[in-house]
DNA sequence: AGGCCCATGTAATCTGTTACATGATTCC
DNA sequence: GGAATCATGTAACAGATTACATGGGCCT
């Protein structure tokens, strides 16, 4: 149950209507959490009717009317409650690196091509990352930002974010690399067979 | 359908059982992919049925008898053809970054803890992967076993999985030291008022 | 005697994804 | 005239988590 907590989170910095909510959750950024806008608009009602967040129309002429949200003094206490529980870790779940993980039994031509489409979108994450903390931070120094800001949840978590697109970025610049001098010194792929394991013999 | 590949991509290296393949998806490692041994379990039935992997019964006297899983031909093309398709960026979904995104509203005592608790964590992580990528390598430079190694895929899942939590343990020490300057110089937290919002105004 | 490891599952529930639906307005 | 943006959903399905179940052997 933390899709609900993500949302909560996200509006406290600004009240936001469901569709600017995908924006920041789907696409673009996605700091701290991703989700889908159906995902966003049943959470949206389901926090209302439990009293967690307040929604105010706001009529618009030239566009459709839109529902504004705000997190209620209930829905903060469901937060710090939340904040409080023990963290599990979490889990690496990208079907890229099961990819590699057979690069010894497939074609690696492929590999290569999705690894570099992959380099080039942790490249263009990194640019928003980069920018979004430039905009947080203002003209101050990130040390200064890191002491005095406000806004340190977001800073901190869009750091994050840049790390990890840095890193993905790196690592797929690498695996190409590496991919790319095996093919040049190539033999073809040779499918190894498996030693016939004994009963209760060493593991 | 990602788990089904993950699977087949794990039992590409070596034979194993299901028991085995929990201890490989669970805690310990989960380089490439993280699964209960639920459907773990589940997901071998169902692959067997489809002819994608093939298990043979080992009888064993000391422990209850076990069924170990070998890729088929049909699997490997599985795979094959798998690898080819294009890829989805991945995207971060971790509780720990809800949390610290509010840090500005809850307590940071309980964040605190928590990061202390996730870098420890990522540590004996770090510690895993390093020794799995020195029992790949053998005696052999790293240098040389990308050139040349045998199972550069798993090879290089293990990096980017080492990578990522040395990025996990880096941030989350950086966070708390963060916050932690903060908290001497502290002023009471104060709940921001959100400016009332114009319909059709500036976005 | 109690707890952990091996070994394999079923059932119920919760979460996330894919596909589909509607309708006005603005931009090219 | 067609595509993109704003704005909000419903329905069906696939995937993941939680809880529960079983049973022998080994270690302390």
């Amino acid at each position: 149950m933390a899709l609900r907590h993500a949302v909560l989170a996200a509006l406290l910095d600004e009240e936001l209507s469901g569709y600017q909510l995908t924006k920041a959750f789907d696409l673009g950024v996605a700091n701290f959490w991703h989700a889908l806008p159906q995902q966003l608009y049943a959470e949206l009602a389901k926090l209302e009717q439990d009293g967690l967040i307040a929604g105010r129309e706001v009529v618009q002429e030239a566009r459709p009317n839109k529902r504004l949200f705000q997190v209620t003094e209930a829905g903060l206490a469901e937060l710090e409650r939340f904040a409080a529980t023990a963290t599990k870790p979490s889990f690496i779940r990208d079907d890229l690196l099961v990819k590699v993980q057979s690069a010894d039994h497939v074609d690696t031509g492929a590999l290569i091509a999705q690894l570099t489409e992959r380099a080039a979108f942790a490249e263009a994450k990194i640019g928003l990352f980069d920018e979004l903390l430039r905009k947080m931070r203002g003209d101050r120094s990130e040390q200064e930002y890191l002491r005095h800001g406000e806004r340190i949840g977001p800073y901190l978590t869009c750091l994050r974010g840049l790390a990890f697109e840095q890193g993905n970025r790196d690592w797929c610049e690498r695996a190409v690399t590496v991919l790319r001098e095996r093919r040049s010194g190539s033999r073809p792929a040779v499918r190894t067979t498996v030693a016939t394991q004994q009963p209760d013999g060493p593991e």
